[in-house]
DNA sequence: GATGAATGAGGCTTCATTCAT
DNA sequence: CATGAATGAAGCCTCATTCAT
């Protein structure tokens, strides 16, 4: 005679969706701490029992940012890796320039991942890192895979390299005026030739110097 | 009732800089939200009304806590480079290695420069982040000098794809726990090889593999 | 669409004693405040929206629940008021018994006569002592009866005496690990003796100390 | 030069004070739950700052009230024991008349020990009950030693009636508005005759109806 | 200059209650 | 009649900051 309608559920989510994206806004704005229920709650013209009927705090709501963001990368990244050939180092070219490019697409949700990192608790900062150390595991992976081409490394620490350069330069970026950036593939381009060299890997030589 | 003698204006400096180290490391440990002012007034023997009477708040203790750290750190590339000699790619190097090697030696004060970044106003902000700039720039200008020698690059976002990379194996490697860390001469030797080959370097032979 | 057949108005009344002793379990095990609403409705299996057709507030049904309460204990007393012949003295002993029987045998409901009494304004306070002060006032008019059979008593005084002995004996008498208790005949018999020595009434002689 | 002088630990001592006595009354009038922290602080003339100076949280200060009062009730029993001679029954009736005395003196202290039992946690519970607790076990220890001069009786269970039956009196004649309660004295009279009755106490005859 | 008691704005969170479906 | 999403008042508590001593 009356259940959970469909419409009832999408609305849910709905509202659900919006409270989220509203707080990835802030929260990539002004980081954790600074960021409060009453300003996520008013960004998304929703009410604070609602902000708790849908997160069970205000940690929780950031933790389901960041995980929603992992899975966009992570998509984002088998996408261009599944468009990359089977050659690693083109592969991993791939992915530094898919992810330079989420991230200068998505700059609000970018900012969440590099801003605020500590004081979280450790779940928090845990999940945080694990959006990041998944990249860094996944590089770390593909530098054994090549560890006979390349120079003897360690793996670990170069693949913190990796994804460092990458981010601190797409933070940078972040910083000037949208108008005065420069495109972001030759962002993108720009880091991934610095991380490639950076690994050893050889070189195209088509751009050394004459 | 009584002049500032000499001996009491040494006594005000030693209080002032007593509370700003007690704040650094609470700072680094706990991030500037996490921190509050009783932590750093009890830690440094002193009292809420001296706080205020040396700073004039807490954002403004951890500018000058980001401030002091600015100049160890300036002060210890600039020991590392006057003993590096003239060639600009070894004064490179040697600056890399100073600097990780200053990080890992001074934890609690490397993570005030690596956590919390944001939400901290505009000017907190900014003060932090200069901190990184400023050796973003000189290694933007490094770059410059050598670009006859070096791939065309983009000096600018190489320049913060090194300098990320730095503090983002730096943070890693604090992540462990002291006794399983690597030495730190290792890391730093790490990081500089990546960072050379990311700028296309002129490789040091011995070290290719065979 | 549809009229108030009999089945539906049973099924109501249905719902609505489950909500009620859903509400009595709660009550009594966490008091009045630490109770909330979705818990009432979740141990009954409905809704907070069935819960609001039902009863007014919460208030409310706390009201009803000692309102039902107040019955249960009305006709147990009866019951064993019944079975226990004329004497007004062996009434009291028997009244006194059932009671104590009765509370001990539902301890859930005993405890929301006896835990948490006030703050719940004026009117749930005058329900819940109503409970209480019915006994008094019947212990009291038994008093009056027996006038001539005991020495002078300030009937009004000793009625809440009497009372005052039951609830905090099983109050006391709850408190301990459900193993460990001694019978409850036994807490029963002695707490009738203490009251009815307390009245000054004959003492069967047999119980005296040799 | 300057340190706490004597002046300002007195001004502590009673500002701290002040919010004790407030909360006391209020909790007595309402109850744990019903009553807020704002409430406290606007009866005493203080900030909520202050309150969470001087105590730990609204927990915090329940006890200590409990507490105060539980030394005060203490201190006025030893007072009318020492004045009590050495006969044991003599003193429990002392004990009886000096503790009705001190609740119908002290009525808004009273009722904290009455109103509002459970749901309190554990922590706070606990509390309440010794002050009870510590009566019941001085009743229950001077029953074993007039063990020979009385009928045997169980004297944990005895204990707790002795003591119900107090607090359920006084809180009944605490019902009543304070122009029409009976003197305090005859409560405290009657009170102690049920008691001394109830333990089986050898009678004053001169009391007896003729 | 030093001290720490006092203040209150504001954060997080809970929960009784309403109302559209 | 049933349901549960939505609301917001209100509670507890923290902490930066001030100011009398």
């Amino acid at each position: 005679m009356y259940r959970t309608t469909r419409k009832m559920a999408e609305r849910k989510e709905a509202r659900r969706k919006k409270l989220l994206s509203a707080a990835i806004v802030i929260f990539g704005r002004k980081g954790y701490h600074a960021t409060t229920v009453p300003m996520i709650v008013r960004a998304a013209n929703s009410s604070v029992g609602s902000f708790y009927f849908y997160f069970r705090n205000k940690e929780d709501i950031f933790a389901a940012a960041l995980e929603a963001l992992g899975e966009q990368i992570s998509s984002a990244l088998n996408e261009a890796l599944r468009a990359a050939g089977p050659d690693v180092l083109a592969r991993m070219r791939a992915a530094v320039k898919a992810l330079v490019q989420f991230l200068a697409e998505n700059p609000e949700e970018a900012r969440i991942l590099i801003v605020e990192s500590s004081g979280l608790g450790k779940r928090l900062e845990a999940v945080r890192r694990q959006v990041i150390e998944s990249h860094t595991r996944s590089v770390e992976q593909a530098l054994r895979t090549l560890a006979d081409r390349l120079p003897p490394l360690d793996a670990a620490v170069v693949a913190s390299c990796w994804v460092g350069a990458v981010y601190e330069a797409v933070y940078r970026w972040l910083g000037h005026a949208p108008g005065e950036r420069p495109p972001a593939e030759h962002l993108a381009e720009a880091i991934a030739e610095f991380n490639l060299r950076g690994i050893g890997a050889p070189q195209n030589k088509k751009k050394m110097k004459g």
